[in-house]
DNA sequence: TAACAATTATTAGTATAACAAGTAAATCTA
DNA sequence: TAGATTTACTTGTTATACTAATAATTGTTA
């Protein structure tokens, strides 16, 4: 059905995954701010859902454990955010922002709407739907289980 | 006009990204295939387009050359691919696939054909129109130059 | 209850790739 | 011819992914 191989999405998924990337970086570097955008993204993560373990929190940005105990340890390092104990299960660890991480999140987001902006230039909300739509669907079809 | 923020977009793409090259990568490991998936890009672009520079081809994977010359010292390694002397410009070098690595995309094309199916599953034609549209846009409105 | 299994986080080691800065050779240009 | 540009290479650093193993805790079941 479909003609072409998977050249010719897995190609353009991942040079657009990359440049997406690349050009967050770069306005995130010329702003002077110290954060990765995987990093970013994780105090992002945890600025929407507040309380998270580190196995929650993984998982929702997609990093494996021994990665994410990394990046916290960094992001721990640069005072954006702390770990607490967990109230029930001495296992587990929740993680929180601290104010500072708070303000850092707030204070890039004039920076990442420009992004959005820029990115979405002539394209419509019906493309937006539809990018969602098909990237979410090759997603669940990938699950590995 | 888009209510969303960068996350619901960036979001989704690199965590896609991220799953396909994953579901790819276990894929080559499941088959004892020693290439990762970019440098499995490298052969396969080079399988497209038989004889380009250092230069040409990094471009064309969307790699800086200093990652290319890396990555093409290991598939030198391997075997799959060889440097030749160009013709007219002494500083060039012409990157050709080896019988091995033109035989190894080949081996390969079966495999990538089962990821394309499985990824694309209750997508439709309309769908991949929409995605590679969608996609390339947003590449180029980030050209940075 | 005791033994075993599963879960959570951590640690360590390795590999890949990105990025930055600089070098050497060749080519182009003014 | 002198200087600028291009091409490839080298080196060093960093971020992230993956694997395997460990310790502590919790859950399960015989």
């Amino acid at each position: 059905m479909l003609k072409e191989s998977f050249n010719q999405y897995s190609f353009i998924l991942d040079k657009t995954a990359k440049r997406v990337k690349q050009f967050a970086q770069n306005s995130f570097s010329a702003q002077g701010i110290d954060l990765t955008v995987d990093q970013w993204s994780v105090l992002k993560t945890l600025y929407e859902f507040p309380l998270l373990t580190h196995k929650e929190l993984a998982d929702k940005c997609g990093k494996d454990q021994p990665t994410l105990t990394r990046m916290v340890d960094l992001l721990l390092k640069k005072g954006y955010m702390k770990r607490v104990e967990h109230p029930s299960d001495r296992r587990c660890l929740h993680l929180q922002l601290t104010d500072l991480g708070g303000s850092k999140v707030q204070a890039l987001a004039p920076l990442v709407k420009d992004f959005r902006m820029r990115a979405w230039e002539n394209l419509s909300q019906e493309d937006f739907e539809h990018f969602t739509r098909i990237l979410n669907t090759i997603y669940n079809n990938l699950e590995t289980k």
